[in-house]
DNA sequence: CCCTTCTGTATTACCAAGGC
DNA sequence: GCCTTGGTAATACAGAAGGG
């Protein structure tokens, strides 16, 4: 939003063009070159050599202080915009962010910087609450309106985590029948205890899970969440096993955290409270989605 | 127990709609 | 017409489940 190409009354503020000109001559001039300062000033457009030597210097500085660890690095705490939170961020920085300045070597926002040296985010399992928290708010907002989604019920996922769990929950409904597979969160596909599951709604425009919207999961996995081992969930009954005897911890009334209207952006607590198992007749419900392209 | 396969999350790129 | 915003698709990667 127009940070770059700051104007540069005061020459030793330096504009992205010039500090990516400064990067390229950098890298493109030889090290040993006796003029290799020289060169550099003539490419890089308004910059004295004693600019660009001393650009240098902080910017080895920089880095030197980056890797003997003395500077955590920046969570580029962006623009603005991010009233998210930490997991957030991936919220939106979309392509456009861009924020770090020089984006301390390696990246250059060149698209796929090789993760290998900045650890990927693990990412953060999806709880069965928060999933279910996701289909209700799929059944009263429908479909692309992953903001109000996020906003109004998956409270503690941005809308981006919530595009892309349901992306891929879009992708399992679709491949409902394939015989083998495993189970997975995905495999809820109603709130409440119901047999009602969204089966009727090939959301995707997906030929439909005719397994009645076969559910039933378990997700062995939910690791973490502190929910106390113990029976935080009811067995169920949400649809028929896939596959096997699944013993699903799924089906269980949830809570909605409703008008609450959280501030967007502010995590609730814990994901898990949210849930206490109240229950909250919300068993049948049926998906009246909006068609897919109720969005544009 | 090890290897393979599959799942889930995050990230990036592209595209379309809306606002100015 | 351009810029911003938001959604979808594709992809990368890590980790767990499943099978031998």
């Amino acid at each position: 939003m127009s940070t770059d190409e700051e104007p540069t009354s005061y020459s030793s503020l330096w504009t992205r063009g010039q500090d990516k000109a400064f990067e390229n001559a950098l890298a493109f001039t030889p090290e040993d070159s006796s003029d290799r300062w020289e060169k550099i000033a003539e490419a890089v457009p308004g910059k004295t050599l004693e600019e660009i030597k001393y650009h240098y210097e902080l910017l080895v500085d920089d880095i030197s202080s980056i890797e003997s660890g003395r500077v955590p690095l920046p969570c580029y705490v962006s623009s603005s915009e991010d009233t998210m939170d930490g997991v957030g961020e991936s919220g939106s920085t979309k392509k456009r962010g861009h924020i770090g300045h020089f984006d301390n070597d390696s990246n250059h926002g060149g698209g796929k910087v090789s993760r290998s040296d900045q650890e990927r985010r693990k990412g953060i399992a999806w709880t069965e609450d928060e999933h279910r928290l996701f289909l209700l708010g799929l059944e009263k907002y429908g479909k692309g309106d992953w903001r109000s989604i996020s906003r109004n019920f998956v409270v503690s996922r941005t809308p981006t985590q919530v595009a892309s769990h349901a992306q891929k929950y879009f992708i399992r409904l679709n491949s409902m029948n394939k015989d083998r597979r495993r189970s997975s969160i995905h495999d809820i596909t109603s709130v409440g205890n119901g047999d009602v599951a969204v089966s009727q709604g090939p959301i995707t425009g997906q030929t439909n899970g005719p397994t009645g919207g076969g559910s039933s999961g378990k997700s062995t996995r939910q690791q973490h969440h502190p929910t106390p081992a113990g029976p935080v969930y009811g067995t169920t009954t949400v649809g028929q096993p896939i596959g096997g005897p699944l013993i699903s911890a799924v089906g269980t009334p949830v809570s909605l955290p409703a008008q609450g209207h959280m501030a967007y952006g502010v995590r609730a607590p814990v994901p898990g409270p949210m849930v206490t198992g109240s229950p909250t007749s919300m068993a049948g419900m049926t998906y009246s989605m909006p068609h897919a392209s109720a969005h544009r």
